[in-house]
DNA sequence: GATGCATACTATCAGTTTGATATATAAATG
DNA sequence: CATTTATATATCAAACTGATAGTATGCATC
């Protein structure tokens, strides 16, 4: 078997961090509005993880800052990767198999709809149309953070995230009768792999 | 405006494992089971969260549960739900707005292809394929926990899963070439809302 | 002119979840 | 004979979530 890999750098908030950072210096309120823009829709995270994943990086050496007064508002405190920064970034990078994980309240509750009236299993599938319509509605604005926005990857991910949205759509007006008939009716779509 | 929810209950591990008892008593290690082959694709959960929840439901008698001995087997501690165990679900099922959350470390990194090597990129594409063909084997397999595994819920999310994955693919497949070729291409799929 | 809200910035904390590990026995696999 | 798999419990450090807190300015709204 090939060598474990030496040393495990996952995929996480720390890391992004770092990934951020190789687009230009950023204080932590700015990597936070770059998760509520976009990173957030695929990889959520709040100041409990950022402002913490920030210290433990430069604890590490990985990344560097500087506070910087201002005038009427709080300090920043810029950050900058170093060369340590980037090669542990490296490292993450070349992690094979990277994870892709759902967790869906949503369809754990879909699950036990034979407990909830009718009018509960509408609400809850109109609410969820709603929000994908936003989230949609949203992608077309497409508020890219990272000065280099136009990026291959992000163009990527964006259309990614577009599809899917579609998709979910789609699969779940076609098929929201099943739900809350009580006759027997079949998936109205088939898919082959 | 409506008064708030006078005390949310979340459609947490605890409230799936209530879900679960609904059809039946069961041990953690069942549930464990349960959670492996069919919700833990969209709702994962390992000892780590079982059996701390099934300690707190039984600390608040939501649950009961009885020690049942085993030859040649560790102990069985055989959960059942209780009636304000299913007030409480009935509780969590009222809830209009179940959250759907997705935490990608596949795309967070392909959000940094461009700090990635062709090679690289092309070993996490095909990883991310075949382990969607493996979802997509293991779910024509259907191996259903619950004893009324036909009910429409469980039925729904299935194709749920199935069609999402297809989509995955085919969004994956066909603009793949995006991310490793230098020059411009565009998106192969464009979505209408 | 006061009250509240939005923006800009930092940071912490309780509660949950993750993923690995520990313990113990038996059966199957190699 | 050694290893892995299955049956069952449980715990722990590290990470993450979502809310809250503090502090200062400006901008509406009443």
């Amino acid at each position: 078997m090939p060598a474990a890999l030496a040393d495990d750098v996952a995929m996480d908030v720390k890391t992004v961090c770092l990934g951020m950072l190789t687009d230009g210096p950023a204080s932590g309120y700015d990597m936070k509005k770059c998760f509520e823009s976009t990173f957030g829709h695929f990889f959520p995270a709040g100041y409990g993880s950022i402002y913490p994943a920030l210290a433990t990086l430069a604890r590490n050496g990985l990344v560097e800052f500087e506070e910087v007064p201002q005038e009427g508002k709080p300090d920043r405190k810029v950050y900058n990767i170093t060369d340590a920064g980037r090669a542990e970034l490296d490292k993450a990078l070349s992690n094979p198999t990277p994870t892709h994980k759902v967790r869906s309240e949503f369809l754990a509750m879909m699950c036990f709809a034979h407990l909830m009236t009718d009018e509960q299993i509408n609400e809850v599938i109109d609410n969820k149309l709603t929000e994908l319509d936003s989230f949609l509605k949203l992608l077309d604005e497409l508020p890219i953070c990272q000065a280099d926005g136009s990026n291959k990857g992000t163009q990527f991910v964006a259309g990614f995230g577009r599809f899917v949205a579609s998709s979910l759509k789609r699969y779940i007006n076609e098929n929201r009768d099943m739900l809350t008939q009580s006759d027997t009716k079949d998936l109205k779509i088939a898919v082959g792999n």
